[in-house]
DNA sequence: AACTATTTATAAGA
DNA sequence: TTCTTATAAATAGTT
């Protein structure tokens, strides 16, 4: 999008796709964030990377202290 | 964020707040799926508006099949 | 981890 | 609500 525009499709440099996925996971929270403020709406975004790792985002407690959220969260991971 | 720059706080103005809401929320599904293409992620996004309309995204099939999805769903409805 | 040239997202207006 | 557009924000390539 910037020094040159892209295409949407994954990344074959496994270096340049980890360091976009940084900057894009940041973004894609920051959205999330304001999305929720800005018009009081509840959020609940799950990345996982490539390498199996988790970055969770809940836009109140209602939603962390959901019951489901920890059992969902385990069954996804045994899916993947 | 454009012409000009807006507080990250509640819209009062509850027509101001939902063309807002249907802008970002496609720019945010938007985002979640460029990062999921680009990067090989596993995605799953929920929004829940005020009014309690549920928009949601899912990466893959993988997660739409997730069997605890509905419930969580269900689940998180019956919180809010 | 910083920079910056550009693209993209979007607030306000039509 | 759909389009426009001026401007803020995000970010790809670079260092």
């Amino acid at each position: 999008m910037t020094r040159r525009k892209i295409q949407i499709k994954k990344i074959d440099n496994r270096t340049a796709r980890q360091v976009t996925f940084s900057k894009r996971r940041r973004g894609l929270f920051k959205k999330a964030f304001e999305l929720s403020t800005l018009c009081d709406a509840e959020i609940g975004l799950m990345v996982f990377s490539a390498t199996g790792r988790l970055f969770e985002y809940a836009s109140s407690r209602k939603i962390c202290h959901c019951p489901f959220l920890d059992r969902f969260v385990h069954a996804f991971t045994m899916i993947l």
